[in-house]
DNA sequence: AGAGTCAGCTGCTCTAACCAACTGAGCTAG
DNA sequence: CTAGCTCAGTTGGTTAGAGCAGCTGACTCT
């Protein structure tokens, strides 16, 4: 039944065509309106939250959710983590993920990014170049930045989405198991290859681009220096 | 606070190493254990059961969920539902998200696919064309059996149910709201065609087939003759 | 006219009770 | 003695009512 209720709250939002933003019934009135309970109502907008398609805010009401691809990044993370506690390589696997789709896409982008795109990934390219000297390494940020930026010219969102879960995903069971070595210098040069190949048009060239970085990713993962701080919840 | 919730029972997962399958305390002892009460305990799970992580069984007791991306499934079909009826392209992308995905695994998979697989494959390919002679029109199981037994090789479990999961939305999806027109036997030449280039070990011609495959979907999406029974609820 | 305050909405948490599904021990019939 | 049934106990599912907490907007005082 709790299944079912999930159920008509979404069918409520298709039926209403409500768009992401716009206003749900209040809690009394999912009460009255499905004619169940309000701890009912309750769990079943908290499942639905939990999948993105409502957005719960605490005194001002409920609304429809932005749909965005945060839950599966939660799920995904945990899954990861999970795995990793018992042995598996389930990082490695993400990353082989992350590799696929961006392979399977950077060939479709060659020549095909806007010029103030390919601007902008130059000024990201810069920035890591300045970081590596100051800091000694790459800000996350920077990284996550130019991956979004090189995919924003697909002309589909849900790709782009699908491609910033995954980092994210990634990175977080990264920065929260392990550390990996980190050549500061050879993550700028494999982005700038990367740009340069977009620009130039020849989407094999792009392609073996993103393989190497991948690659580099992959070699680095393979020998971690296990995360000397321990597990975040405590070490056997 | 119940986002917390969420987050210490996963901290409770993780800590005592539990295995997909294990079972949890029951609701009283996590309130204990949690000093809640029970129906905060219950939105936790709820939130939890929505993303996969716990698994709930009436009179029985509460597990660690199989993790699997069932719950990815449930998020994508919503938002492409949603979005189609908002009048954006979203079968198209989520369409293009696993031509990309397919195209970037395949050329990996080329000459790699083990013999067993290989023969599999062909039974299934023979069994669309029987099902095309027969019913007029290849299963959904057939199509999506083709599709699982051809990335089984990869030998990267994520990868795969991530395949089955965009696979299961676009089905979904598409049953629910368009009727696509079909040529069986177009679609049993495609597959056939995949399975050889495959076998070939040829990665660009793996590669071609597969693009052709979803050029031919694309282009049956594109001139597509519109659910006429309009409402999404109406129809099953 | 501006800033502080309060009433009202909203969602959040708790308590207490009962319903429903499943398991397993014990009982009955063959 | 065994096969099947029944019933009690455990677990999650649902309801009800009460009070707490965050936000908004109109009202009031300076």
């Amino acid at each position: 039944m709790a299944r079912d209720l999930q159920e008509r709250i979404k069918k409520l939002i298709i039926d209403r065509r409500l768009p992401s933003g716009a206003s749900l019934p209040t809690e009394p009135e999912l009460m009255e309106l499905l004619g169940v309970s309000r701890n009912s109502v309750r769990e079943a907008l908290k499942a639905l939250q939990a999948m993105g398609i409502v957005e719960i805010r605490h005194g001002f009401g409920t609304y429809v959710g932005p749909m965005s691809m945060a839950p599966m990044i939660e799920g995904l993370t945990f899954r990861t983590v999970a795995g990793h506690y018992r042995g598996e390589d389930s990082l490695l696997q993400l990353l082989e993920l992350r590799e696929a789709v961006e392979t399977g896409l950077i060939a479709r982008l060659a020549g095909r990014v806007p010029e103030a795109d390919l601007a902008e990934l130059d000024a990201l390219v810069d920035r890591m170049d300045a970081e590596a000297a100051t800091d000694g390494a790459v800000s996350p940020g920077t990284d996550r930045a130019f991956h979004a930026t090189l995919y924003r010219g697909l002309g589909n969102p849900l790709l782009g989405e699908v491609m910033e879960a995954f980092w994210d995903a990634f990175h977080r069971v990264r920065t929260d198991l392990v550390a990996i070595p980190h050549d500061p210098k050879v993550t700028g040069l494999q982005h700038r290859e990367i740009v340069d190949a977009v620009r130039s048009g020849d989407p094999l060239r792009a392609e073996r681009a993103i393989r190497e970085h991948f690659g580099d990713i992959r070699t680095r993962l393979s020998t971690p220096a296990s995360n000397p701080t321990g597990t975040p919840t405590g070490t056997p």
